[in-house]
DNA sequence: TCATATTATTAAATATATTTACAATTTAAA
DNA sequence: TTTAAATTGTAAATATATTTAATAATATGA
């Protein structure tokens, strides 16, 4: 095998010393003399050395590798239509950023890929997003590594670390503020019996209105999937149902598909329909008008999540971490007091 | 070492046999008698064995990893506010089904961290979106790995496998469709002194203006980063610039900018002004009205990245490959006839 | 000074898969 | 039946870093 690659055999040579002894200066351990230690550091310097992770891996078992898993199916690909998994990932690798792992992406493994995927590669950790299909769970924990989920609302998810956002709260936020901007007759766009981050959604949703006694009518609540497309659709029977004078949507790419159509037929946002979305994404900024949201903080979503797995690893730290995110109420143009 | 992993030399003690038959085994070497090999197979399913990439890479020299370095600096952060990254992975993904290649992502590395990083992980292949720092190229070059370059304009990146977009012919073509439209007084949105890439877009504006002797003033051309921000900021200069009828701009995102600040001010798109954006990112179709744009396929240029490299990976093809993507017109509502 | 303790260094084993060089066996050809 | 050729298989080397156990070198205390 032609090579010109430096390995510590090179420098160990180099030096008159063994391997070994290379070996503990690069990774600190306190058996080497001052003046050996800093003749091998200049060695390293000059001979261009770089350590090869492969066979750290391999003779160490960890690979300093973390998988991500990103759903990218059909069934998801429009969630993508939001910039989350960057602002994750961006948010990931700040939290990793002074140690030395790297991210490995995994898109479409099913659950069959996923496990060979995680042995073959020696993965150290892993980070789910989204809810995994219901007979993988147990799969996962005999993988026997640290592993993330992120807004896994199923009943499984708890017996794993977990990072999730305070769904109810934030719709109890999104609902008590049209509440007391005078509104009564509130809609809910969501699947609260398909998803399960839109039942806690409806939650949220329930006890606002039920706080105040107002009534939850079962045709104010449009189900309908979370995409641009199936806004736009139902945006038509929206607006033409004059009693409603305000909806709380459970995503904000939903809220954006209904404005667009609402407009498109002539009508005005707020005037003629309160609009809450749910995310703020940048997008519901720059729309117009600005959509009134509720914010959580995607890219705190990644940095904690890489804390979480660099205490397990580097600290082998034992029993899982649950956090669920608090959200915000943002305040934009979409809403109009009565 | 406790590890419970089984390895070709379990499945070789099982069956009697030696570890390179097993290794022929999988690798389809054909020096194994047909009654071997099912013998093999057979305890492989049994034993559960999976290949251990780890060992593999030290062996052949090969990691089957490939590293895509995203630009996630402040600079570039606003270029993430589309899903240019997830589109253009899923993509690369898709092309490299069926080859066992896994993508490490690399974000915020600097040149410095770069030649390190692909060494210690013996990255196969490197894919980099956006412009390179000037003094990076000659250490591309010395990592000696195939290397596909995404929508980098500079003269350095000839030397490299090249994908971009045909720039100039999507502006010539946006412009064009605006003087059909009956316009003459088009303003160009856009930096083409310090983006190569809207230099290439200034081209083709001009080359559509100058063929219909149309005349270019300076004062027509609006010097602003492709943000929103910059967009929303200078919306209120160009609506209140009467005698410009239509403008385009280098990217969707700032005419989505323009256009809120433009609807925000009372006026209306396109009857006050025609705008035509660039990208044909999602959000060009959800705001309203819908923005009339130029498309490239961001996705077709993840799975033509990864047909390069597995080309040249796997069959050790040599020389460079350019491929410059056509852009299609997109007519949405943005642009109104004169 | 000798024995013991401490520090510094090395040889060898380990982690797993591939590959080269060669040995053994079988088949085909002479 | 030999010889040659082809087939089938193995032992050992290789890729690189870590780690254990052992040894060598030095220092400390009696």
């Amino acid at each position: 095998m032609e090579n010109n690659k430096v390995s510590i055999y090179d420098i160990a040579k180099y030096l008159g010393l063994s391997p070994a002894t290379v070996s503990y200066v690069i990774n600190g351990v306190d058996k080497v003399s001052e003046a050996t230690k800093q003749k091998v550091l200049k060695a390293i310097d000059e001979l261009g050395y770089v350590p090869n992770y492969t066979a750290r891996t391999l003779s160490t078992g960890k690979s300093h590798l973390i998988g991500i898993l990103l759903p990218l199916d059909d069934a998801s690909i429009a969630f993508l239509q939001n910039p989350f998994y960057v602002e994750f990932i961006g948010g990931f690798e700040k939290g990793m950023l002074g140690y030395n792992y790297d991210l490995v992406i995994g898109v479409t493994k099913t659950q069959d890929d996923l496990k060979e995927w995680v042995l073959r590669r020696d993965l150290d950790g892993l980070v789910i997003i989204g809810t995994c299909p219901k007979n993988i769970y147990s799969e996962l924990k005999r993988l026997n590594i640290p592993i993330v989920l992120i807004d896994d609302y199923s009943d499984d998810a708890n017996a794993f670390n977990n990072i999730s956002s305070n769904d109810e709260q934030g719709m109890y936020l999104a609902t008590r503020y049209l509440i007391n901007s005078g509104h009564k007759n509130i809609g809910f766009i969501g699947k609260p019996e398909s998803y399960l981050i839109d039942m806690r959604r409806f939650e949220g949703y329930k006890k606002a209105m039920e706080e105040d006694h107002l009534e939850i009518k079962d045709d104010n609540i449009y189900r309908i999937n979370a995409t641009f497309n199936d806004g736009y659709e139902i945006g038509e029977e929206l607006i033409n149902k004059k009693e409603l004078t305000a909806i709380v949507c459970s995503a904000d790419i939903l809220a954006i598909g209904i404005m667009k159509k609402i407009k498109e037929l002539g009508y005005d946002v707020p005037k003629d329909l309160s609009i809450m979305g749910y995310d703020d994404i940048s997008y519901a900024n720059f729309v117009y008008p600005g959509l009134s949201t509720i914010r959580q903080d995607i890219s705190e979503k990644g940095s904690r999540a890489a804390e979480i797995l660099i205490d397990k690893l580097e600290n082998d730290r034992r029993g899982k971490v649950t956090i669920n995110m608090e959200p915000v109420l943002v305040i934009r143009e979409s809403v109009k007091g009565k």
